[in-house]
DNA sequence: TAGATTGTTAATCGATTAACAATC
DNA sequence: TAGATTGTTAATCGATTAACAATC
């Protein structure tokens, strides 16, 4: 099953903020857009625009430019948007609730199954009618429910340990928003949302200058 | 106000990783590691840690490795965690308060002021002590109290304006939730976590291999 | 057809890895 | 001292940008 082409994570990570631009386009009536517009646009170059569209296919017409909405909804086919997806959250906190309750995931076909949590207070309760259960029915519900995505919001000590339980059922997928790094088979897909890491590379920008300065004196 | 010396986002964005997992060997009670024994943990090369490191300074000694607190101390300091930043959330919903209720941020020197939103339902309600305020007193309140960073968690379509309306009263940083990129001047910084971008590389990485099967069949 | 713009190859740039002399 | 491991230079690799022939 070996790929011929393999397209890089810095290309990957690139195609998401495609479609949103293009999707804004298509909503303010665009039709038709050239690399080099939308290269000013999105502050990147041209030329990268036009590799990496390249690399899926030859979207584009020369001397013409790209169509919006072919452009949209081809980025959408290769994002896998028009599939739909089954998830989980684990950890049913302020955050785990926070992602549950926010709508635009599942109009992107992404639908919430169950949340789970161990916190019996929170056992029982609804979010949006998916119900939270108790973190002891994981394995039980992923066997009846097949999951395509888990969303791991629970504290970093007890990540590793819910991803071997999921992995054991089959689960291919995880978005992880703990402070830790999980290891998963070869097979397995482990997107990490680091939020700490996020916001300790403000406060490094913040003091950059003053920090340089130092070790200058030094 | 030129530095000699330019880090690249590459090495800043593992610097909290580095971070992290020396923090978890203090804990542990290591005190001393080597380049090789890190990398190991990490999945990265002995390499570029050694590379990433030097480009702070010299914190390891010939043929001894790294001493772990004073590596892990050093890092502390080129992240800014040893000082404090006040902080304000501008949009309560639940992503908004989910951040607000994480104490984990607090701990690093991240304080929380305020928070603001549109909603008269949640405004005069406090989050762990912090209270919500109407959006309209957003400059007001800013004048009087410095902030540090404004971390946005309200819908794309009101994200720009509030940048604008922030950078006016002197904010120098952003920590953007809204799915939309936000324009500031060159001396503001803005880290952006777009969530949907994050989830959407896991539906295309499902997809991946059945994607290049059907290409390659055209 | 003439003009515009892609698709793609070639050149450049930057980041990562390898190698090893310096040194603890 | 001998062994280990850093700090740093050089080599490699991959990603980005430039250039232009192909073509709509």
């Amino acid at each position: 099953m070996a790929k011929e082409t393999k397209i890089s994570m810095a290309i990957i990570r690139r195609l998401p903020r495609y479609h949103r631009y293009l999707g804004e386009l298509l909503n303010s009536g665009v039709t038709r857009i050239s690399s080099q517009e939308l290269s000013k646009k999105m502050g990147v170059t041209a030329s990268q625009i036009r590799q990496d569209l390249n690399s899926f296919g030859g979207f584009g017409q020369q001397g013409y430019g790209y169509n919006v909405k072919d452009l949209y909804d081809a980025i959408t086919k290769i994002l896998g948007l028009e599939k739909t997806y089954n998830s989980i959250i684990v950890g049913a906190g302020n955050l785990g609730q926070a992602i549950a309750n926010y709508t635009g995931f599942q109009s992107w076909g992404f639908k919430l199954k169950a949340l789970f949590d161990v916190n019996p207070k929170l056992i029982g309760l609804k979010i949006r009618d998916v119900e939270i259960l108790d973190v002891d029915l994981l394995e039980d519900f992923v066997s009846k429910n097949p999951i395509d995505i888990a969303i791991l919001t629970i504290p970093k000590e007890r990540a590793q340990e819910i991803v071997d339980r999921l992995v054991a059922k089959g689960v291919k997928a995880f978005w992880n928003f703990s402070a830790v790094d999980v290891n998963v088979p070869d097979d397995v897909i482990v997107e990490s949302v680091h939020l700490s890491d996020s916001l300790f590379t403000i406060s490094y920008r913040l003091n950059e200058d003053e920090l340089f300065k130092k070790i200058k004196e030094k």
